[in-house]
DNA sequence: TTGGCGAAGGTCAAAGATAGTCAAAGTCAA
DNA sequence: TTGACTTTGACTATCTTTGACCTTCGCCAA
């Protein structure tokens, strides 16, 4: 087993209780004591589109590089919509939100729009705010 | 997580309840414990035009900085959120929402997120629809 | 009026911090 | 031996942080 495969694994761990993780190139190299481009190799062989990854980066001081497991993106909708009960949290609302905006389902302005529909702060005073939350919500889904 | 994108989430957080906000440079420098041009990078890189900002600033005593959320020359916007009464009936918003979507203020995509989420048919069965439609909608519009 | 001063904010370039590319060299199994 | 895969490193691109120096504004004293 190459030092590729040893990184890879590594990562692939680094999944078993995120959804997303972050890496810093210059440190996975200093931890597996490999040239920074290593790196890069493992990510562009290994963590493909078709192997059901999307990667970001930034340079830069504070950048770094994200990779995202993605199961199949229309799939999460109907999901959601499917699996929302009669009643939503705003905490679990906001969560749904920032999953279908890192899916690159909706944009940062939709988002917004979103939030701005159904957050607590909207629906004060509301009786059965988690209910009509769960009905605006799930309406709002069914249109992206 | 650069300190660059500490000072942009503070700044957008501000913009939660405003739609124009103002700052002191100097301020924030001190606040975030960096160089004041730190502030000038961060307004010059994140509340661009083209992220639907506008920046103006004066110096000398009273100086500051202005930020304000934009979309268009004409305030349609503010000017429905200022005068949006406390009630909405949805033939009256389905109105506002197509003239935002004239002005292309908003698209296709997001318009139907708002008619979804403001329509009789999500409301339906809320006691003081019109008055939580109107809610849902202003917060919507502040949003743009 | 006018000149000076302090209080803002503005500019720009250098240094620092990350990541990306590409091609040469190495490895290994068939 | 050959071809696919891997490892390396020199060079490049991008984004951020910092600081020295500049401009503008309001006000006050002469």
């Amino acid at each position: 087993m190459g030092i590729s495969d040893i990184i890879e694994n590594y990562i692939k761990e680094l999944f078993d209780t995120e959804r997303e993780i972050q890496i810093k190139r210059n440190d996975l190299a200093n931890k597996f004591n490999c040239v920074p481009s290593q790196i890069n190799y493992v990510i562009s062989t290994r963590f493909t589109n078709e192997n059901g990854f999307t990667v970001e980066s930034k340079r830069g001081g504070g950048g770094g590089i994200t990779i995202r497991r993605v199961t199949s993106k229309c799939d999460y909708i109907s999901y959601l919509v499917n699996n929302i009960g009669d009643f939503l949290k705003q905490n679990e609302a906001f969560l749904y939100i920032k999953n279908i905006y890192e899916y690159n389902l909706i944009n940062e302005k939709e988002a917004n729009l979103m939030i701005a529909a159904i957050s607590d702060n909207t629906l004060k005073d509301v009786i059965n705010r988690d209910y009509l939350r769960a009905r605006i919500f799930k309406n709002m889904l069914i249109k992206i």
